[in-house]
DNA sequence: ATAAAAATTTAGATTAGTCTAAATTTTTAG
DNA sequence: CTAAAAATTTAGACTAATCTAAATTTTTAT
């Protein structure tokens, strides 16, 4: 079995990997673990002994096959617990990334079959995220930042790319919401700011900062 | 904050505690947490050094308050879930103990008062032992063993004190489940198994080993 | 192209929890 | 009451995961 810390690594390594190009660096590794890049090195070195990750001295890490499946289970528990927080026991979407972070690590397969039963089988988490199948397979989603849609536009929101409670609680107070129906009316010239018209005729302000952690199709 | 290791220490001086007179002796917990008792006294002095527990070389252990508060705290998380894993995931009685095991470390005390608002604020978990309350209190049930009584009583299955597999299942076969009420037709002289007659009429042997596990009123 | 900067690895230590083997204390049985 | 047995503790070591400081490799900027 691999220990806690070990699935917090591939976690960590299939994150950073779907969010760049080629491989993963050790200082990515570090900042992102919240440790230092020694102990990263070490832990690499376990890693590529185990066959979860390639590994050659400084030209950084890609995963396995192995290594990926281990990866996308912890993130479908991950995911599928968070839908338990949020729609059984009431949990805001800003709320539940800490608790599941702990409970993503609870090892029984049989657990992990009947939750996902239990919640009648979800695509998605909170975030919008897509939840990876038993099989070990990430669903693609194909969806488009915010800040690339035109003026015009009418699209969807359907995830978020950023999970810190400040920007989930900001998207709360905006009363913006996934599954949002909106058209994009007005994208500022000088600070790439969009205006949104929502179904309700509301019209809300969404900094660039914002609109590229806003996922729509 | 305390470790997942020390955790497991408190419940299990508490467990072992509650089914003995005085102090809870070095072998026993070794026994029970499967380490050797060199390891229990390593972990004796510094659960002593925070105050958990008291403690005099060569003398055993007993709780402190903040001590038992945090042990009941385990317990009831333990005893949360497995009604959650029991009652919401149809898991059956005799599957839950070890993944309980696991969920009971999951430290957010939000996660504690919804889940337990979640599953109706229940009293007893599906083996019947009593959940403590929030405030660390654990109720009293004033049952007896069946083994103790006698011939010609009616009484009510309340809990087991065994919660192995093997175990449940006997019972599972013997269609004995906990709520039902049954009458002591007849206690053998000699092995002091009992017969016990249910309320559908079904007449069921019960040895002396399994009576002594099955707690009634 | 090469020196400085940045990134990474190595060396050596630390902490928590465990172990075995030896020493010590308590209990028990004659 | 005392010697043997049982229980417990101490001493010294190991593993996993981490750290700091120093050494090494790669990248970058003139």
């Amino acid at each position: 079995m691999h220990s806690f810390t070990e699935e917090n690594y591939l976690k960590t390594i299939y994150y950073l990997a779907t969010r760049q190009q080629g491989e993963v660096s050790t200082n990515a590794l570090a900042e992102m673990t919240a440790t230092k890049a020694a102990s990263v090195t070490d832990m690499l070195r376990k890693l590529a002994e185990k066959q979860l990750i390639h590994y050659k001295k400084y030209q950084g890490v890609r995963l396995t096959e192995e290594g990926e499946r281990l990866a996308l289970q912890v993130i479908r528990r991950h995911r599928l617990w968070e839908v338990f927080l949020v729609q059984k026991l009431g949990f805001g979407w800003d709320e539940v990334h800490e608790i599941a972070e702990e409970l993503e690590h609870i090892r029984s397969a049989e657990l992990v079959t009947r939750l996902d039963t239990y919640l009648g089988h979800p695509q998605f988490d909170p975030h919008g995220d897509p939840i990876p199948t038993p099989a070990g397979h990430m669903p693609e989603t194909g969806y488009r930042k915010l800040s690339d849609v035109v003026a015009g536009e009418g699209v969807c929101l359907r995830a978020v790319l950023e999970h810190s409670t400040e920007f989930l609680q900001h998207l709360d107070h905006s009363k913006l919401s996934l599954g949002c129906t909106v058209t994009v009316s007005e994208i500022n010239a000088f600070d790439k700011s969009v205006l949104v018209q929502t179904e309700t005729g509301r019209t809300v302000f969404v900094s660039h900062e914002v609109a590229k952690n806003l996922l729509v199709n």
